[in-house]
DNA sequence: GGCCGACTTGGACGATTGCCCAAAACTATA
DNA sequence: TATAGTTTTGGGCAATCGTCCAAGTCGGCC
């Protein structure tokens, strides 16, 4: 069989989504173009629509797999930390790599509102959210004390990750913005002991 | 003098910003294109290039005003809230009427995506985001007791509008996120008994 | 009535876009 | 060497884009 050819093909194509992930930080999801791509790939221009569908297709792909990465490794080393206080102090200093202008958080960016309009990413992108979400809530409910309140667990965690998320925005727009110095109100959100009774729903 | 004229010209202005805007939201900040607005509007394609120096500039302004005036209206009325605790449990309901898909939601969005791209849009936005901040900052420092500790007034109102932007993203990709479930963290963070000493930085 | 400035019209320009396809190149098998 | 299967090439297509501009309309002022 062509095996040597299939080969090839793997990894053109992964030369393809490596350059299309790139692309997006730099010009945007609506800044990217086939010949772009292809340019950046070192391959002809149409060679994009031999190995995907479409466009849309090829930077789905291509968002997907490096956001699913960032954000498994992420929670995977926060769940190392010993207890929430702190994790969530780890966790500040961790962001604080990002700048908010960086490939990494501009691709996340692009990709959360590329979503609004991408029914198909939004679906894979809502399943790595709320994966991430279960992995913060698990380690809350493993290294807290939340026995009593299991829904404050998953509470906790909904509004740290989207805390997360909307500080890589304000980031974005503030780059001097000191993330350390926002442990404080995060800390005493996650602390398990001073819990007021009959609090959520 | 052709006063007349002047007027007809600021009205065609102001319908060129409504449609901008309403685009933005329908089809993206990169969707967007001067035949789209100036048919939405009801005018010749032409006139969008009389009006404004170029497609970017009118988009510029048309979203920032329309987001300075939300984000006004909300802060606005969270700083009559009496104290932080009701304060966040009044916003959250608010914000229950953003489904994430809606176009007010959507138009916030883009922007801060657009704003990674355009200096011009980042600088006014992020005069907005610091506006509301120190409001939000502000109305803690009265309402609640931070006298002690004012820098955390601040930490907590950041945290607060990156989670509330946060919070809007993901409802985008899950609109069953029951945001109401989320106010007992919300209220641990904003309370101000039980503050840990030498917290911050 | 004639003039003038502000505003509007609608088409033209060159550039770029996503997608497509016939032909060439390459590799392993017969 | 001939064949079959896979991948790559590079140009072509129709459509859309931002921007510009000469001509036209409109209202108040002399």
């Amino acid at each position: 069989m062509a095996e040597a050819s299939a080969d090839r093909g793997r990894t053109t194509r992964q030369r393809l989504l490596g350059a299309a992930a790139a692309l997006i930080a730099e010009v945007g999801w609506g800044g990217v173009s086939t010949r772009m791509v292809a340019e950046r790939a070192g391959v002809a221009p149409g060679v994009v629509h031999y190995h995907f569908a479409s466009l849309p297709d090829l930077l789905i792909a291509a968002s997907t797999g490096v956001a699913r990465a960032m954000l498994e490794e992420l929670t995977g080393r926060l769940a190392e930390q010993p207890d929430p206080e702190t994790g969530v102090e780890w966790l500040l200093g961790e962001l604080s790599r990002y700048t908010g202008t960086d490939p990494a958080s501009l691709l996340i960016v692009e990709m959360y509102l590329a979503a609004a309009r991408l029914p198909d990413l939004r679906d894979r992108l809502h399943e790595i959210v709320a994966d991430s979400r279960a992995r913060v809530a698990a380690w809350l409910r493993e290294r807290g004390h939340y026995a009593g309140r299991p829904g404050d667990a998953e509470a906790a965690a909904a509004v740290l990750v989207a805390a997360v998320d909307g500080l890589v925005l304000h980031r974005g727009l503030d780059p001097d913005l000191d993330l350390t110095a926002l442990a404080g109100p995060l800390r005493a959100m996650v602390r398990t002991d001073g819990h007021e009774e009959g609090g959520g729903t």
